[in-house]
DNA sequence: ACGTCGATCTCGAAC
DNA sequence: GTTCGAGGTCGACGT
């Protein structure tokens, strides 16, 4: 941690942590610009910026979620200090775009050579779903036998889950891990129409997500396709329970 | 910033920050457990916590841009410090949702009261887009004129541009600030259907974007629609245009 | 390299 | 509140 540098030494703390590849935050008053895919500028004011390991920027207020400006990893930087300021600039090249940081006061400077190896899961995403509803299709229908999830609708994208049903109609699943909206219903549709056109059977829409927005749900009715709802805790515990009988070795088919 | 402080001091030092709703940035070694929205495990690795003054949390990890896991603005916390480690607990409403962070080595905690007021201006915005287009139609096409972008097709979402060319046709124009894809051309598609269900003329579907994908460019053309392209630049100097004339009260007319 | 799609998306605006 | 669409979206995966 560097206490309130002068710009000449913040500008060689800087040099060294770059090509050392440490992580740098930099605490203090600045100014920035940006040019590339859009442009902006952004007035002076306290600010921290984060210059990663991997050469990506992030300029964040003092509130927010989101980082103001940044730059995305693999950036060249330019680090020029004067009796006045301390300017960075972060250039990328595809897309070509330029970050500006310009600093009249430094705060603190705080490098760090942090490792970290951790692993880092998620659950339940969209694939899990899939998975889960793959591994039983009766959390969508009793019956409901899944076909090749291969591309068979070449031209309208891909849909989640091809199947039958009891009564061999086909069968188009959309699945959706958060709350299903009117575009998920137009996915659906492409799908359903595309499918009509090359098997000559009924095909039926169905939507699988653990909630359905109520426009949505009238969107759905309107073109007679069906809404199957799926809590995502299912879908956990079926993922968790088929885990375990296959590391153990038990083959006992899920139900 | 305080270095290597012991737990029980960090945790003072922590609830004395948050109760000033000042900015928090711990550097450490740490796990993090979320669950909500969906659930995620993080092993231990070094770290830093950030916490901002609207009570919203980030964990980044020294590479990459986003935040390997974080909580939104206005969330409760909860700090308990023990001898091995400095717990501290940040709850969401709304959607209930909870982060919990582990942190067994604290290398620094810096605390700051960043003061920022500095006005973010970006441009080129889609609704900039949208204002130079109406300002000079003549950029999608000549003899254009736009009618009353208010709510005209009730049903069918909302189209950018509604407009009657030269010949008297209808015409709606479908604006993209990047790459135009095939989403694009099934969103003008839905328009122009419900549009040519109330209106009684020829109805043509535009698509006015700085570059279209060739895939989309493929679809336009199977729906008989037409694809105008709009550089980002002329948007961007047609607006400073229009804008220095009025703060000078000139009210000479752009085109 | 381009195209597609999910995301604990976030954020804002409109209704 | 819900819904909807934009985003310098990012990131992952496929071709």
């Amino acid at each position: 941690v560097h206490e309130k540098p002068s710009f000449q030494d913040a500008g060689k703390i800087l040099r060294e942590a770059l090509e050392k590849h440490l992580l740098i935050i930099v605490t203090g008053n600045c100014r920035v610009n940006y040019e590339g895919r859009a442009s902006s500028t952004l007035d002076w004011g306290n600010r921290f910026a984060i210059i990663k390991t991997d050469a990506s920027v992030l300029i964040h207020r003092p509130s927010g979620y989101e980082p103001v400006n940044w730059q995305p990893s693999g950036c060249v930087f330019n680090v020029m200090p004067s009796e006045r300021e301390l300017y960075i600039r972060a250039v990328r090249l595809q897309p070509k775009e330029t970050l500006k940081i310009y600093f009249n006061l430094i705060f603190n400077i705080l490098v760090s050579n942090l490792i970290d190896e951790g692993q880092f899961d998620l659950y339940v995403s969209e694939s899990d779903m899939k998975k889960a509803l793959l591994t039983d299709p009766s959390l969508i229908e009793d019956g409901l036998k899944p076909i090749s999830s291969e591309k068979i609708l070449e031209d309208a994208g891909f849909a989640d889950i091809f199947a039958e049903d009891s009564n061999g109609n086909f069968v188009i699943v959309e699945i959706k891990r958060n709350p299903a909206g009117k575009e998920a219903v137009y996915q659906l549709e492409r799908y359903v129409k595309t499918a009509k056109k090359k098997v000559n059977r009924t095909v039926r829409g169905i939507i699988a997500a653990p909630v359905i927005q109520r426009e949505a749900q009238l969107l759905l009715a309107s073109r007679n396709f069906e809404y199957k709802r799926v809590p995502l805790r299912k879908c956990y515990q079926l993922l968790k329970f088929k885990k375990t009988p296959k590391l153990l070795e038990f083959n006992e088919k899920p139900r």
